[in-house]
RNA sequence: GUGGCUGUGGUGAAGUGGUUAACACGCCGGAUUGUGGCUCCGGUACUCGAGGGUUCGAGACCCUCCAGUCACCCCA
């Protein structure tokens, strides 16, 4: 259909255009107050890139990626998330040989081909930040922090913050093979995704809402009790900056994150009256990533906010700021002779920066005023034969009602003087 | 990928097999001379999501598809 956009996608329409606006303004405010710089990575990456940055096992990689072969064969895809793009980036523009850590934001599209629903499209947007190069606990404690301070800057309550630690390649695999040594006789029992996860990702099993699942996962071995010496005191210190900064959090010991690249801290932003789409905010620490995409091993962490769903919350708890499209002068010409005077009005009350628009459709001066009163107009400045004789405007203060003739060069000064109060 | 619900004008919606498809809002126009917000009047549906079928007759019943929506999965 000519008239209907492609699935999960959505137009922003000049009704809301001025709501991404100001959560746009609030992120970049956020961000220069962390000292983070904005970066912005091409939409699409070298499939490759993806396989490798986020693995080839995540439902991400195996089911929802825009993948496509361009003219020369090359395989292509929609970025369905930026962190991937911007260690590319950091790499291929070697930004590491600047100041350390480099500490990155972005805004922008991504893509995943996911059945939509409440909070979820296949063109989505994220914030997201990305400080790469410093490896102690309390860059992680300043990341979440500028999540959290974002949130509540847009005037968010109800939040969680969730954390938790998945460790790094030196106790993982030592967890894993707990975990899959506690399932193995509960295997049968449990749903065919968790069967299946046993081998790929037995910790996802942990993150499970099936009813059967979750119940055998009763009594599951943590992976808190499993970190080794290095992990254990990276979350112990992350938790005493955090209560140092006053940043509530609960601990999830069954917090997982869907890509591969995650290591040590874990963190999840809730915000419950959204219903099933209630993460907001998700992220953490990739240490491996870099090395994985080539680099030196260069430490890493990071989160991504889902715009669509701040504006969801935001529209829920009415914290959503009223636009107006107010003018300050309709210019409304009577007959065609008159045109050409009133459009050197318009012109230049525009020029001397006075928000002003004219009629285009050759109304009814009735009309016109009816239109004028739309946006609402501040002034409308009439120009009819009499008018255009001599050389005058008639001014109609839309408030007051009151109206008065004055020589069409008194305009602009007159009303610039009024916008100055 | 799986399931529930829905699909009538720009919007919200009546209509539950039988002549010209309610109503409200919006939009456009008008209510004697060049003037808005209130009121009044008028105009605004050549695919009732698409295609097929049942029937003398379908917007209404059946099938298929498409789309929206919500949930599962997963995630932002």
């Amino acid at each position: 259909m000519l008239t209907t956009g492609p699935r999960g996608t959505k137009d922003i329409l000049p009704d809301n255009s001025g709501h991404w606006q100001y959560v746009e303004k609030i992120i970049r405010e956020v961000c220069h107050n962390f000292a983070y710089q904005e970066i912005r990575t091409p939409v699409f990456e070298h499939t490759e890139l993806f396989l490798r940055g986020i693995g080839d096992t995540t439902d991400i990689v195996e089911k929802e990626m825009y993948t496509f072969t361009d003219r020369a064969k090359r395989s292509i895809t929609l970025r369905p998330e930026n962190t991937a793009s911007v260690v590319r980036s950091y790499l291929e523009n070697k930004l590491y040989s600047g100041p350390q850590p480099t500490k990155l934001f972005y805004i922008g599209p991504m893509f995943r081909y996911d059945r939509p629903q409440a909070g979820r499209y296949r063109q989505f947007h994220q914030f997201g930040v990305e400080a790469i190069g410093a490896q102690g606990p309390a860059i992680d404690a300043e990341v979440i922090s500028l999540a959290v301070g974002f949130l509540n800057k847009l005037g968010l309550s109800e939040l969680k913050l969730l954390i938790n630690s998945v460790g790094c390649p030196n106790c993982r695999p030592v967890y894993r093979t707990k975990l899959q040594e506690f399932f193995r006789e509960k295997l049968p029992h449990l749903c065919s995704d968790c069967q299946s996860r046993y081998d790929r990702n037995p910790m996802r099993i942990l993150d499970c809402k099936n009813e059967t699942c979750a119940e055998y996962s009763q009594g599951a071995p943590h992976m808190l009790d499993c970190l080794c010496e290095e992990c254990s005191s990276h979350f112990a210190g992350l938790q005493e900056l955090l209560t140092a900064a006053g940043i509530h959090f609960m601990i999830n010991p069954r917090l997982v994150r869907g890509l591969d690249y995650y290591t040590k801290t874990a963190f999840e932003i809730q915000y419950s009256p959204l219903g099933a789409q209630s993460a907001v905010c998700g992220g953490g620490r990739y240490d491996g990533l870099i090395a994985e995409c080539g680099g030196q091993p260069t430490p890493g962490i990071g989160f991504a906010i889902g715009v669509e769903r701040v504006l969801l919350a935001l529209e829920k708890q009415e914290l959503l700021p009223k636009f107006t499209n107010a003018i300050d002068v309709f210019v409304a010409p009577l007959g065609t002779e008159t045109r050409a005077a009133a459009f050197q009005l318009l012109t230049e009350m525009r020029r001397a920066g006075i928000a002003a628009d004219m009629d285009f459709m050759n109304r009814s001066l009735k009309a016109q005023m009816k239109y004028a009163n739309k946006y609402p107009a501040k002034y409308v400045a009439l120009i009819g034969e009499d008018e255009l004789a001599e050389q005058k405007v008639m001014l109609k203060n839309m408030e007051t009602g009151s109206q008065e003739l004055m020589d069409r060069s008194a305009l602009v000064p007159m009303i610039s003087e009024g916008m100055e109060k």
